[in-house]
DNA sequence: TCGTCACGATTACGTCTGTAGTCAATAGGG
DNA sequence: CCCTATTGACTACAGACGTAATCGTGACGA
C-alpha cells in the first residue's frame, strides 16, 4: 500500500538513505547540485513524502528532523521487480542476456557474478 | 531524443511490438483485457505516440495502420540502463546480488546465467 | 438518396509532477 | 519590545497522464 515515489522525491530519498534524520535545510544542501532546486522545491516534496507516509519527522526545536520510513533495500526490490515484470516477463535471464548482447557487461562483471553465483550455489 | 514512453502507452506499444501493422481497432482488441479501455482511449495513446514520433502511420483505404518506429530492444536497454544508473550506480552486479538476497533468484536462473556468461567468455 | 456507422481528429478534465512563490508564526538580535 | 530572518504550511501553475466524449467526414446498406 505504500505509495508511488516519483522521480523527484527519489532524489530527496536517496539523501535521506543517506544519512538521517536530517532537516530541511540540510536535505536541500545534499541534493545533488544538477537538480538546482530552491529550499522551497525540497521542502514542498518533503511534504508530499510525509503525506504519502514515506517519511516522517520529529520535532526538534522550531524545525523538523526527517528520517525516512521505508527502507531502501525494499523500495529497490519493488523498482526491480516492476522492471523485469513489465520487460522481461518477471525473470532475471532474459535480463542479464538483454544487457550482454548491448555489451553493456564487462569481463569484470562477468567474474564478479560468476563468483556471486558460486556462493550462492551449495 | 526520442520522446518519453509513458505507462499507457508502453502498454500499447507491447501491442504493436508483438505484430505490426496493425489498425486502432485490432490494437484496442489486443490490448491486455485488464486495462479495460475503450475504443477512444486506445486512439488517443495511438495519437500521442505518433505526435511524438515513437510509432507511424500508413494509410490504409479510410483508416490507418500503425507500426513501431522504435525497436523494443532499444526501448528495453533504455529503461535497463536506467534503472540500473538510478538504483545501482550503473552496476549490474549490485543488482544480481540484490535479487539474489531477495531470494528472487532460483536455482534454474543460475544455471542459465552461468551458462550464458560461460558463452560469452569465449 | 438518406440515415447510420466506422474512423480519425479535437476537446475535455481530473490527477500527478516539477518547480516555486507567498503567508503566518516564531525566535533571536539590537 | 520591535524588526527581521528562518521555517513549515499553503497556494500556484504549467505540462504530462489516464481516460474518455464528441465532432466531422466519408462509406455503405436500404
Amino acid at each position: 500500500m505504500t505509495e508511488r515515489i516519483s522521480d523527484a522525491e527519489h532524489a530527496v530519498m536517496e539523501v535521506l538513505w543517506d544519512k538521517s534524520p536530517l532537516t530541511a535545510q540540510e536535505v536541500a544542501e545534499r541534493v545533488p547540485a544538477e537538480r538546482e532546486w530552491s529550499a522551497n522545491t525540497v521542502k514542498t516534496l518533503l511534504g508530499r513524502l510525509l503525506a504519502k507516509n514515506i517519511i516522517a519527522h520529529e520535532e526538534e526545536g522550531r524545525r523538523y528532523r526527517y528520517r525516512p520510513l521505508v527502507a531502501r533495500a525494499d523500495y529497490v526490490a519493488g523498482e526491480s521487480r516492476k522492471l523485469m515484470d513489465r520487460l522481461f516477463g518477471g525473470r532475471l535471464t532474459p535480463l542479464v542476456a538483454h544487457l550482454a548482447e548491448r555489451d553493456q557487461i564487462t569481463d569484470q562483471d562477468i567474474a564478479e557474478i560468476e563468483a556471486l553465483l558460486k556462493d550462492l550455489k551449495s
